[in-house]
DNA sequence: TAAAAATACTCCATAGGTATTTTAT
DNA sequence: ATAAAATACCTATGGAGTATTTTTA
C-alpha cells in the first residue's frame, strides 16, 4: 500500500467541486464548458470526490452524496452545501497562505530586531526608519540601543540582526559578520563656548596638542574612541585624556562645564547643547564612518531588504 | 493550457511537507523510510513545492526556499517554519470538513423541526426526546406546537420536516407524504366527579347517548374529533356536540365545570385536572393513533435517524 | 425528444520506484 | 569517509480527452 493514495482528498477535488456546486443550477456541462475541460471528467471528478468522502477508516461504508442525482442539471444536497462552504473557507485559507508564504520570501513580512549607537540616532535612524517604514510596512522592527561592543556579541548570538555602529578595525576581520559604511561624518571640534580657540571658525588638529581631551569610552565606544586616537597620532601628538563617557551627551555636558575638549562626529551638532561651540577641523579625511554589519549566514529576507533601503540612503 | 494545472498546490504536497518539517531534525531520507516510500521521491515533490510556492502569477520570479540546502540534513528556514504552521491548519481543517460532511451524512450532525400537537406533548414526547437526544447529541431539534391542519400544511412548505399527529383520514392517500403510526392509545371517558355513570369501572359507548359532548375541534384537530364521531355513529348515535375545544386542558376544565363529558386519549390521564375522572370504554377497538408524518422526497439523514429512532420507540 | 450525466475507451503526464552521482559533515 | 540529498532513468496509475449510452425533464 502506498502512502500517496488515492483515496485522499486533493485540493483539486474540491476546486472542481467549488466551480460546479457554486454555479447557480450546479450544471457540470456549462462548468466543464466554461473551465475548457470534457464534461466526463468533470463528471467523474465529482463522483470521485464522493467516493473519497465515503470511504472510512474500516467501519462499515458510508454513502455521501453532495448533489442529488435524480436531477438534471445535479442539485446540491444539504450536506453538499454544508461542504461547500467548507471546501471555500479551505481554498481561501490556502490562497492566504500561499501568498503570506511568498510575501515573507520576499521580505516583506517577518520581523527585524536592529541594535544602534546614540550616533546613528543623532543622524541617520530617522531616514532610515521613514524609508524601510513606507516600503515595508508589515516587516516590524524592533530597535534598542547598544554599545558596539554588546551589539557585536548580540549578532553572533541572534539576539540582533543587523548592527549600526563605529566599527572597530578588530572587527574587519571577522568572517561571519559582513559589513559596510553607512555615513561617513567630518569630525568637529567641541569647545566650551569661552575657550581661546572659538575665535577661529577652522582649527589646525595639532593646536589641539596639550588641551585636556574627553574621550568616548574606550571600552564601550572602541571604534570612535580608537579613530580620534589615531587621528591625533597622525598629526603628531599623543592626546591627553581626562575624562571618558559612553554617552555624546555627557560628553557635551562635560565640555560645557569647561572639563576639556572633543572630538565628535558632526551630528553631535544634533543636540544644541548650551554652552558648546563646533568648529571645523582644518585637516581634511578627518571623518569617522558608521556601519552597518550583519551576519553573513543569515539569509533572512527582511534582512537582505533592509540593508537594500540602507545602502540606498547612503 | 489546462485548468488541472501542476503549478497548482495540492493537500499531498503539504502532507509530505509537514511530515519532513515536523521531523525534528528535517531528515528526508528518515522521513521517507517511515513513510515506506522512496527518499528521491520525498526529495523531488518537496522541490516541487517550493517551484510551486515560487511562481509567481506573471512578475518576475521568486525563490520560495522552504529548507536551507547548504545543510545536511536540511534545515528549515524561517520561511519554512511559518508555512509549517500554516500546513498544519490547513490539514486540519481539511480533517474536520471531512468529518463533519460523514457526520452530516449520517445524520449525526444536523438540524430537525418537528411539529406536534398538545396529544404528543402529553404522551409520547418525552421518550420520544430523550432516546433522540441520547442517541444524537449533535443534531439541533425544534419542536413547535401545531394544529394537525397546520403540520401538513407546513410540511408541505418545508416550514417542518416531521409532524406527530391524530392523521386525519383526507391525508392518508397524499403521494407526497408518507406516514407511520407511532402510538395507539385506547379512548377514555371523562366526566364530572359527581356524574351518575361515574360510579362503575367500564362503561358501554351506547349509555353515553343523550349525553352533551365536548369535542375536540373539527377544523383544528381534525384527526381525533373524527375518530370520536365515526365511533359513536358505529355504537348507534350522533352525540350532542355542545362545545368544541382544540386543547385538552380546556376540554377537561370544561368538563370539570359541568359542561359536559368528552372522549379523550388515554394520555388526559397525565393531566390529573382536579374535578374530572376518567372511565374506560367496554367496547374493545376504541382506539386513537399518534402517526408520524414526512415528506417522502425528503432524503435528509436527520429526518431518517429520527424516523428510526420513533419506530424503535414504539 | 432534448439536455444532462454516466460509461467506455484511449493516451500521456507525472507520482513513484531503483540505481547512481553530487554535496555536506 | 560517510551520510544525506540530488539526479537520471524507468514504470504504471489515474487524470484528461473523444465517442457513446443512459437518465431525467
Amino acid at each position: 500500500m502506498n502512502y500517496r493514495d488515492s483515496d485522499r482528498l486533493e485540493l483539486q477535488d474540491l476546486r472542481y467541486f467549488v466551480e460546479v456546486a457554486s454555479h447557480e443550477n450546479c450544471s457540470i456541462t456549462d462548468v466543464a464548458e466554461q473551465l475548457g475541460m470534457a464534461q466526463s471528467n468533470l463528471s467523474s471528478s465529482i463522483r470521485n470526490l464522493e467516493k473519497k468522502l465515503s470511504l472510512r477508516n474500516n467501519k462499515r461504508k458510508l454513502e455521501v452524496k453532495l448533489f442529488n442525482r435524480n436531477k438534471r442539471p445535479l442539485q446540491l444536497t444539504e450536506v453538499g452545501q454544508e461542504f461547500l462552504q467548507e471546501a471555500i473557507s479551505i481554498l481561501s485559507a490556502i490562497d492566504r497562505a500561499f501568498e503570506n508564504t511568498q510575501q515573507r520570501s520576499e521580505g516583506k513580512i517577518g520581523q527585524l530586531n536592529v541594535a544602534l549607537t546614540s550616533s546613528v540616532s543623532n543622524s541617520i535612524l530617522p531616514d532610515i526608519l521613514r524609508k524601510f517604514r513606507e516600503q515595508y510596512p508589515n516587516v516590524k522592527l524592533l530597535w534598542r540601543e547598544m554599545t558596539t561592543h554588546n551589539q557585536l556579541q548580540a549578532l553572533r548570538s541572534h539576539q540582533i540582526d543587523v548592527g549600526l555602529l563605529h566599527l572597530p578595525k578588530s572587527a574587519i576581520d571577522d568572517k561571519e559578520l559582513g559589513f559596510t559604511t553607512v555615513l561617513e561624518e567630518p569630525l568637529v571640534i567641541v569647545l566650551p563656548e569661552n575657550h581661546q580657540l572659538a575665535i577661529t571658525k577652522q582649527i589646525p588638529l595639532k593646536e589641539l596638542q596639550g588641551e585636556k581631551f574627553i574621550l568616548p569610552d574606550r571600552q564601550l565606544v572602541p571604534g570612535l574612541s580608537q579613530e580620534i586616537l589615531d587621528l591625533c597620532k597622525k598629526v603628531g601628538f599623543e592626546p591627553k585624556v581626562t575624562q571618558e563617557a559612553a554617552l555624546m551627551l555627557t560628553i557635551l555636558g562635560l565640555v560645557a562645564g569647561e572639563m576639556g575638549i572633543a572630538l565628535l562626529p558632526a551630528n553631535a551638532k544634533n543636540l544644541r547643547r548650551k554652552g558648546v561651540v563646533y568648529r571645523k577641523i582644518e585637516e581634511k579625511a578627518t571623518t569617522v564612518k558608521i556601519d552597518m554589519v550583519w551576519r553573513r549566514s543569515d539569509e533572512s529576507a527582511v534582512v537582505e531588504q533592509f540593508r537594500k533601503v540602507v545602502r540606498e540612503i547612503r
